[in-house]
DNA sequence: CTGAAAGCGCTTACAG
DNA sequence: CTGAAAGCGCTTACAG
């Protein structure tokens, strides 16, 4: 071991310039061979090498982005990182943006309207080339916000309304529809809804699944049925603790996301009660421990990685200009597990 | 509802001079209004105000940055972010650089060396001001491209022996011992370990961790209850079953990390064996839902608010200079949280 | 194929 | 308290 490495600030890196002295070449031969831009004579080329390997020059982004308008870099902006979804399809994101050239910004506001506003403001400033957003709220101002970016905004998990950009989503109806014939064809006929943020694109549309769905089972609509768990464990653990407290308890639950399900799998052991042996459980989306640990929990998984890798691609076409034109939207299909949470009902 | 928001590029969004213009002053004038650097009388300063509102002025983080050298841009390069207790680290550094005035640049190498290097060049040709890194491997390379960065770096979970700069790092012995301890304290004697990566610091640590304990609680040393799980799901499900497959398998078997504990089970499942039925399991990592489902996970958990919270304070101290001299390294200790997946053996 | 020069949008001594 | 001007490190027409 060659003694310690010690992290100091280097004493003013090279330039440009340096390089140029250094070669005897003028400034714009340098900058054709480091970007090759503009064909250089094998003379020059080989001179401007040597001095770049000499002082070890490296361009500064920082510099060529002003110039050029253009920083490679993308913002993305999440609720909360720590929500599993979020997590692997910013992990996807982060990887085919890379791949592509762009390096990544995070922003996580926690459902913090104002801190969302200004983490759009810092990327902003800051000039990003493109944006992906996992909006909070459907706000005006948010609206404006990304309008004023100035830069391509690509949406996921919800949509704006009255925001026109491109956006990639999860067919919310149809995986609820999947959930709920799931139970229907277990013979429950009771089932309860834990249900996401109704001020939201997928609070709703995984609502309104949920209805169409019990419509088309020929069931009735109770409201009680339907209890707010916002999408977060404690509030899920609230609303499934009021399901079950009903007159007429559902047989079976259907949790709207991954926190949720976690949220309602605590309120059911709280109230001393088992899963699927007091009520069977169904979870929009999917663990990858789920076929693990008991309950084995049925879930609807959505193709996070799909997410990520569409929305890096249509975020990179715009960038590049490539596809002009009114926002696309893909929707994305969800696939059903049907595992050990959920089971028939005894009395059919 | 106004309409549809079209996402549209900017038409050039305005300058200093432009605001200056419009404000009849000099862009000095507005420099001092817009960063509060030098006081301005109360006339101009409404008039510049005027201006900025009207012509909807942001100040260009870029140019500012080109001339002061400040970013006010943390990296933060991990290995993987699926990995929930990078997750929640990178969760609170966001939160804590942010409220710092940082904005944070996400790079994941997926344990790749070479991927990490350019990750790394990529951050100090954008001039970051400072970097967090969970290194992967502890190559000559990487401790140089550390040092080369020109700038302060902060290093979590791992320390890089023959680097000096500050660190956050687990008490991994002392967790070890309180996994191992608990198991003696149960009646185990034949403990095996589906141990780390034996290339990395927390992979050594943990090892020796489980070998010392095993010493102090009187245990011979059987070499064939050590398999390497590397950390990973995959590779621990592989090395559960070689150690279930020994002539005399353990009666209890340790996870070194929380993927290995994931990976554990399902090997344990995949050879019909329950847990604790069969064996007992402690895993170094918690769970936020280890409370809740079955068997519910006996984990040594890491203070991973700790770690984010204290990487970005010590990383911010350095950035802002009020931190001269060595590297600090912070260690902190995990609790043991005592369920179902351990219990006592049968003959003791 | 190569060079001298303007300019990207700021900050900051230096004068007044 | 205010201004004119240099310069951060690049890219890129414009000439030759």
């Amino acid at each position: 071991m060659a003694g310690k490495t010690r992290a100091n600030r280097s004493p003013s890196r090279p330039t440009m310039v340096q390089v140029a002295e250094l070669a005897e070449v003028s400034i714009f031969t340098v900058s054709a061979v480091v970007n090759g831009t503009s064909p250089v004579s094998d003379v020059l080329r080989a001179r401007v090498e040597a001095a770049i390997r000499q002082s070890g020059y490296r361009p500064s982004a920082l510099a060529r982005s002003l110039r050029t308008g253009q920083t490679h870099t993308v913002g993305l902006s999440i609720g909360d990182i720590t929500n599993p979804f979020y997590t692997d399809v910013v992990a996807r994101v982060q990887r085919d943006l890379h791949a592509a050239g762009y390096a990544v910004m995070l922003c996580c506001n926690d459902r913090d309207v104002t801190l969302q506003d200004e983490q759009i403001a810092l990327m902003r400033a800051r000039q990003v080339d493109g944006l992906i957003v996992s909006p909070t709220g459907e706000d005006a101002r948010l609206k404006k916000a990304l309008a004023d970016l100035g830069a391509p905004v690509v949406l996921i998990d919800r949509v704006l309304p009255g925001f026109d950009c491109d956006a990639v989503v999860l067919d919310n109806r149809a995986a609820m529809g999947e959930a709920v014939a799931h139970l229907t064809a277990l013979g429950h006929r009771r089932i309860g809804l834990v249900a996401g943020i109704p001020e939201s694109f997928t609070g709703r549309e995984r609502l309104a699944g949920y209805r169409d769905a019990l419509a088309r089972a020929g069931l009735p609509q109770d409201p009680d049925l339907v209890q707010v768990g916002s999408f977060r464990s404690a509030e899920a653990l609230a609303a499934a603790e009021r399901l079950m407290a009903l007159a007429e308890p559902p047989t079976a639950l259907i949790a709207a996301n991954n926190l949720s399900a976690i949220g309602t799998m605590k309120g059911l052991s709280g109230l001393g009660l088992t899963c699927p042996g007091d009520v069977s459980l169904v979870a929009i989306d999917d663990f990858p421990w789920a076929d693990v640990f008991e309950p084995k929990l049925t879930a609807v998984a959505q193709p996070v990685e799909a997410f990520g890798a569409e929305a890096a691609r249509m975020l990179v076409e715009r960038m590049q200009g490539r596809v002009p034109g009114r926002g696309r939207t893909i929707v994305l299909r969800g696939t059903l597990h049907a595992r050990s949470s959920s089971r028939a009902t005894r009395v059919t």
